[in-house]
DNA sequence: CAATATCTTCCAATTCATGGGAATCCCCCC
DNA sequence: GGGGGGATTCCCATGAATTGGAAGATATTG
């Protein structure tokens, strides 16, 4: 991921070092050195600001009570001030985190990482596998070749699972069975043929590709 | 908003004086004096955790690394460490903040309150749900399709806020009771059913058109 | 106390899992 | 290259599991 970060700081020394630790940490950077020129920045669409809060001009706090109606990313106070007073101030005007300088590198980029984690934590959407054209939407128990849905029952979508997030492995009908059904397998596999019989039907019906490698005497396996 | 916080601290006069803190703001306080009890709390679906680091047993780090996964709510490290390494462990663990002690309350209440309200903003930006015509506004509890008004009770409500809101995910009757109920599920889940198929014939009646679909032997899912 | 919401129970309809046997395929040996 | 034997695939009828629906009991609310 490929995060946009805007620094906020009338002191070019500081916006310099930001730019450069960002940047080393593969951020695209932009930066203002008041509060109208960040923002003109804000078309930009920054993931996260980082804001200073003493500034010639509108300061800080201002800024942020200006945009914080119309701009959803974290904001981040930097400042001097230690005053509880200012802290909270920061906090009540919209802030989401307040770092007194002098701060380490490491711990701003710590905590503007945690921020960031969490948003996408918060927009994440579940994992998929794909592979030549087929999708498997593992939490909605969907699979669709290029758009087309294929409909899968319960046990045969358990084991497309198990071979798909398993791929390089072989498995044989026993281990198929007592992973899917969660049972011992006493001999009895012709249920697992059968399964596996079904889901290359509905595979090979939508996308004439066979999924399913038989390994002769041993069981089956994904291709990759 | 009611917020549920967890607090999870062995020194019970600093739980003592968080949960009176808390309490006093109009959370619903649990607090835990140490890991095992605090796992056990989880069920009650806490809105933030509060999380000591050092603790006899599993520590706060290890906790945390352990839940992660399956807990999405802000967790806030306290603790007297103030190395930067505890720190930088702290957020690579999973933390969303890094508190040290001794902290003012007021600081640590306005930390907990940006967190909280960030993670409304986030939920509030899909407050109000649309397709096929259908409106859902989650912070009124209203439901319409164009115009005219659905009315849904309670339980039928949070039910169908449930699957909107992570319409790419199934669930199954047991995880639908027990977020919507927040109870254990004893293997009582025609009750689930029988709701599924008193908002499925509202719908119905409505809008003419189904807007869960039944996975067999797995449970619901929204369409999308 | 009435109205509404929630929960329980039971049964029919549907879908899926299962197992057996016939047909086919693959590998090895000649 | 051809045949043999075992493994695999295919087909299909049957029965079990799951869901949807009706009706009524119980709890909650105003």
């Amino acid at each position: 991921m490929n995060w946009k970060i805007l620094i906020v700081d009338d002191e070019p020394s500081l916006t310099a070092l930001l730019r450069r630790q960002f940047t080393d940490c593969g951020y695209t950077v932009f930066a203002a050195n008041n509060s109208s020129e960040a923002l003109k920045l804000l078309k930009e669409q920054p993931d996260i600001i980082l804001l200073d809060i003493n500034m010639p001009g509108k300061d800080g706090l201002a800024f942020c009570r200006e945009i914080r109606e119309s701009v959803s990313c974290p904001i981040l106070f930097l400042t001097a001030r230690i005053m509880e007073q200012d802290k909270l101030a920061g906090f009540r005007d919209g802030g989401d985190d307040y770092i007194t300088k002098p701060f380490s590198l490491a711990e701003l980029t710590a905590r503007v990482e945690a921020h960031l984690r969490r948003e996408q934590r918060n927009k994440a959407s579940s994992a998929c596998l794909t592979s030549h054209g087929l999708t498997a939407d593992l939490a909605a128990r969907e699979l669709s070749f290029e758009g087309e849905s294929i409909a899968l029952t319960r046990k045969e979508f358990d084991i497309v699972e198990l071979l798909w997030t398993n791929s390089s492995q072989v498995f044989d009908r026993e281990h198929i069975y007592e992973s899917v059904w969660g049972l011992e397998a006493n001999g009895n596999n012709s249920v697992v043929k059968e399964h596996i019989r079904k889901i290359r039907a509905k595979l090979l019906e939508a996308t004439k590709w066979d999924f399913i490698e038989t390994i002769w005497g041993i069981g089956y396996k994904w291709k990759k």
